[in-house]
RNA sequence: UCCUCGGUAGCUCAAUGGUAGAGCAAUCGGCUGUUAACCGAUGGGUUGGGGGUUCAAGUCCCUCCCGAGGAGCCA
């Protein structure tokens, strides 16, 4: 990037200066957004000032000599864009080694009527800072969530890249009439005033832009399956859509997901990825996101910090459904579940907490799931009872990664469409992947958001992603 | 969709059916380097909307709207 051109003084990020990558004594010119202003006793005052690029803020202390004191400087509140160009000192005070001797001063934007700014400088209410989503980013949780967002983000891409894999776009508006993932959100660009219809009264879609039914994906599964019989190696990573009517601080209607899919794998080689790779990414929060973490670690959760060191450092449990049914058969008196457990039964939340918080203290790997509760496309197992599925529980959140071995077989997979009802010709470009050099295949979906409440120990899915949609609310 | 809790000043919250308050923020003033600074003063309200009971409603009843937590569904 290029300086400004109107100054000598070199233009630098706050996490650069503070960082020590600038001598004292230098002439440096920060650009921000003023967090704090505190006057002096001495006729002078301390400007708490943020930019993103890291988390703590530097301090530029203004001299009651600038010419714009009385004016300009005095008169800042909370929220003013400014640019302050000074010298780089060692700071005498407590909180911060460095600090801006600053000569100059320059207001950008001011607040109008700082008595209503809605992010002032004080703990505020999750509630609050969602109905603001437009300026939540200018706090410290908020901001430092969109840090770890993007490490994470980043992480992810690396991991895969490194490991040989290729990133596969799938697409966000989907005509597949099942992708067997829950409720979809239609897409359409008929007058829904004047619908057009067909001799017996339905909607007739082949007017709609596609010519036929389309929805926005729930999944790119199915997709990048294509991709993975071909290539190998592969995941997706974008957003998705749920219309289910999901009011938990753990559901989004639109969230992103990470979905690998490896040819020539079992689920026990997709279980191994999905280990590899989440210690993978959460290595990179520790190392690369230190001052974010550490706010969250005195803030949000104490024992985040500790929480991922040990998830890096130790492996994950694997169990079997069967075994798990059982310890919590064992368990359920004393735990007094509100739903029974048997065989052949979901899993339900207070289940799933109870495995991974009680009786293993840290992430499970569920295994081989009855077929009756799972996706058609999940592999049949050899007791013909069971499908290899997995999950994988996360204390605190629950269901963080869903996956499978697929279906390779044509004559098994067009088994399981029949007896879950499902028609056989709604699947043809599925099925051709069976017909055509199938190979057994594997993969699993994780949620990015989850992740990210995984990473920080915030307790809302809502602050994990920039403006959150839920039912009933798609501001901003 | 179901269950529970909530909506009072810009924010966070008080207020037995009987004169709507505090802290923070804001504004003004004071104070020899402050860290969510401190001290003093000032301004700030159709108590979510509508209806009802009552001499009297923030408070009780009905209804709608909005928010949160949990369940289900799932990632």
């Amino acid at each position: 990037m290029h300086d400004s051109p109107s100054s000598d003084a070199a233009f630098t990020t706050i996490r650069q200066a503070l960082a020590g990558e600038h001598a004292v004594g230098d002439r440096l010119e920060i650009r921000g957004w003023v967090r704090t202003r505190r006057d002096s006793k001495a006729g002078f005052s301390f400007l708490s000032i943020y930019d993103g690029s890291c988390f703590d803020a530097i301090q530029a202390v203004a001299p009651g000599e600038l010419p714009n004191y009385q004016d300009a400087v005095l008169k800042i509140t909370t929220g003013c864009s400014v640019i302050v160009r000074g010298t780089l000192a060692e700071s005498p005070g407590k909180g911060q080694s460095f600090e801006i001797q600053a000569d100059e001063v320059e207001v950008v934007g001011w607040v109008d009527d700082p008595e209503t700014y809605p992010m002032a400088a004080k703990r505020h209410t999750m509630e609050h800072l969602r109905q603001h989503a437009h300026l939540r980013p200018r706090t410290n949780i908020i901001g430092a969530v969109t840090r770890v967002r993007h490490t994470l983000a980043q992480a992810v891409h690396r991991f895969y890249h490194q490991n040989g894999f290729y990133w596969i776009n799938t697409p966000i508006i989907t005509g597949n009439d099942a992708e067997g993932a829950g409720e979809m959100f239609r897409v359409s660009t008929l007058d829904l005033a004047n619908l057009p219809r067909t001799a017996d009264g339905a909607v007739d879609f082949e007017q709609d832009f596609f010519g036929k039914e389309t929805h926005l994906t729930v999944s790119g599964q199915l997709n990048v399956e294509c991709y993975c019989l071909a290539l190998s190696k592969v995941y997706t990573f974008g957003p998705t859509f749920r219309a289910e009517n999901s009011n938990t601080s753990r559901h989004l209607a639109e969230f992103w997901m990470i979905e690998p899919e490896i040819a020539f794998a079992d689920l026990v080689a997709t279980a191994d990825l999905a280990e590899d790779f989440l210690k993978y990414i959460f290595k990179a929060v520790l190392d690369e996101r230190p001052d974010d973490m550490a706010f969250f670690a005195k803030w949000v959760d104490k024992g985040c910090i500790d929480r991922l060191e040990k998830f890096v450092e130790s492996s994950f449990e694997r169990m079997e459904y069967r075994d798990a049914i059982k310890i919590l058969e064992g368990a359920s008196k004393k735990a007094k579940f509100e739903f029974p457990v048997h065989f052949g039964a979901d899993l339900q939340s207070e289940h799933e907490r109870y495995l991974c918080e009680q009786h293993v203290g840290r992430p499970v790997v569920l295994m081989n799931y009855p077929k009756d509760i799972k996706a058609f496309y999940m592999r049949l197992n050899d007791d013909d009872e069971t499908v290899a599925a997995m999950d994988v529980l996360a204390p605190g959140i629950g269901e963080i990664i869903g996956g499978s071995q697929r279906e390779e077989r044509l004559e098994v997979l067009d088994q399981r469409l029949a007896t879950m009802d499902l028609p056989a010709e709604d699947y043809g470009w599925y099925r051709d992947l069976r017909r055509y050099g199938t190979v057994p295949h594997a993969g699993f979906g994780l949620g990015f958001e989850r992740t990210i409440i995984y990473a920080t120990g915030i307790d809302n899915i809502r602050e994990a992603i920039p403006f959150p949609r839920v039912p009933r609310n798609a501001d901003f």
